[in-house]
This record gives C-alpha cells, structure tokens and sequence, in this order.
DNA sequence: ATTAATATGTTATATTATAACATAACATAG
DNA sequence: CTATGTTATGTTATAATATAACATATTAAT
C-alpha cells in the first residue's frame, strides 16, 4: 500500500491546468447533488478561481475579480462561499498565508498535509497517514484528544530546485 | 532516548505560573547575553506578557496592557518587539490563532509541534523527533527541501477531559 | 401560491499587520 | 568624552483580513 496518496501535486511542466480545475468543479458538481447541497453559480465561481492556480488565493483577489463581474460583491460575499466550500471540503485553508487552496478529493474530514514551495508559491496536498498516525499516537500519549491537524511545510519544490542548478 | 521532548507542557493543577515565566526570562536574559542583542526593556516586558499565560496571547492584547503603561504604544512597539522574540526563538507564533506563546527553549531553529486545547485555551509545545524525521523523509522522498514545519494540533487537553467526566 | 429555509446583498465595523519617516538610545572609534 | 554610525523606539497613517447585523431575494416543499 502506498502511504503517501498526493493528492495535489505540484505541476509538471507539461500540465495543462485547466484539466485539474475542470475535474475539481466536476467532483465538486456530483458532490453537492449527492449530499443534498447547493453549489451555487456564485460558489461555483468562487471554486473555478480558487483552482485557476496552484497557488493559494487569497479571499480578496477572489473579491476584487467578483466585483469586475458584479457590482453587489463585498467581503461577506467571499468569506461566506470559501465558508461553505471548506465545510464541503473543496477548498482548504492555509493558515499561514491566509488563502485557500482547491481540493479535488472533498471528503468531509480528510486530514492533509501542505507542502507550499516559497519560490514558486504554489502548493501540493498530500495525505499521509503514516505522518497521521504518528501524530494520532503521540497525541493520545499525551491524553489529547485530537479535533484537526494543521501541517503546513514551507520549502522549496523540486521543479523550483532543478531550475536553480 | 526519549522521542518526545515537551517543552512546554499543560499545565498541572498544582503548577505555579510564575516560576514558568521566571525561567523563561531569565533564560531569555542569559541567552541574549550570550548571542550579543540586546533584550530591551521593551522587549522584555513583552515576553512577559507573553508568558503571563499557557494560552497563546494576542498582539493587540499586549498593545492594550503597553498602552496602559506608557502612552506611545503602537501597533509596530508590539509587532517589532514580537518579531525580535520570534528570531530569537523565545516565542513562537500560532498561525491558526494569530498569536503568540513563549518557548523556554530559544534554540534559533527548532522544529515544534503545538497541541492546542480548544476547551482550556492552552497550547503545549512538543519537539518530537519522530515527527520531524518522518515528514523530512516523506519530503524528501517528493524532492522538496524543507525550510520550515508548522504542526498545530487542535483538540482537547488530558485535564479537561478529565474535567467533563 | 404560501411559507419556511437558505442564500445573497448591503452597510458598517472589528481585527490584524505594515509602511514610512522622525527621534532617541546605545556602542565604539577616535 | 564626544562624534558618528547603528540599533531601537516613537508616531502617524494606512493596508490587509475578517465578521456583525440586518435587508432582500431565491429556492424547496407544502
């Protein structure tokens, strides 16, 4: 069994991105019919320009874009959405850059892992349950009862690296 | 060898506070000495009120007590003061909380892991070697260099659980 | 069609953080 | 000991991030 299941990875030269957002709008289309939520067209669009990149987004350079397409957008027009979409477990939060990435695989309570290149930007998911498990252990040593885990690993990607060479 | 190196712990019911934060400031004291910067009376009182607690304390929530005591705090007097702290490794911040939380361990460059209680409010530092190895071997392993990890366990802490028995 | 629930619009404000420049304190070379 | 460069702090202004509170609109199920 593999224990690393990537769930994001950094891109290939040869990606073609709009694919990777095309398939997370798809899965994220079946996934509100099967649970009986509402992915609305301004939710719907709020997850398209959360995956335009790989990059985390940050809620106001998703503000700014809603407001070039209509004039009613405001803060809580975007916090709201990123609100519901994190629930569903579309997007995820980056603690620590206060932006929001795309999850193509919205289970509801799935731990991940980031791994956010600081050259160029963007970030990859994993999920790793041996890194899980060893936390879930260390934790119940300690008597601590575990809610969610936050693993946020700042470095430099492997594309970024062989560039630098 | 033990694994698990608890730096800060949660606090006992028999803990008496001060003596944490008196370590602490004093092992602040002696290591600026050592490395030739200067631990300032501003600086210094901002630690303390830092480790006025084991629950991460908030920037503005300093500014207010600094205000109190002298008139030209700003926002920067505590931004400043806590990024000193923070290079010095004397505290660390929690960026899922937008907070800070001494460290009695001011090594410049340690890897930590947080235990966050969301019922008590506290946190516990861990430098769990198992932890940092696994996931520098899993990063490795994607060719990705690691610069720093940030590990913030939400949860519930032994003693309150204990509490609501 | 009516109604209850859900989603969005709108205005205002709270919270967190930094920029930019002025002044003060300190450290050390002469 | 004092001139000078460096480091720290004061001060004003503003940027960036996020939520509260209430109004209106849309949807879903009667």
């Amino acid at each position: 069994m593999r224990k690393t299941n990537v769930i994001t990875p950094f891109k290939k030269t040869s990606h073609v991105h709009q694919q990777c957002a095309d398939a997370a709008l798809s899965v994220a289309e079946d996934t509100c019919n099967l649970r009986g939520v509402r992915l609305t067209k301004l939710r719907r669009r709020v997850l398209e320009l959360v995956w335009s990149s790989h990059e985390p987004v940050k809620a106001y350079d998703i503000l700014d874009i809603l407001r070039d397409e209509h004039s009613g957008s405001a803060p809580p027009t975007v916090y709201r959405a990123l609100d519901f979409l994190q629930e569903e477990g579309m997007v995820h939060r980056i603690e620590s850059l206060n932006a929001y990435v795309g999850c193509g695989a919205p289970d509801h309570n799935h731990a991940s892992q980031f791994l956010i290149c600081q050259s160029c930007g963007a970030a990859a998911e994993m999920n790793d349950t041996e890194i899980r498990n060893l936390i879930a252990d260390k934790a119940a040593d300690m008597g601590f009862k575990i809610d969610e885990v936050i693993i946020e690993v700042k470095g430099v990607c492997s594309q970024c690296s062989d560039k630098s060479d």
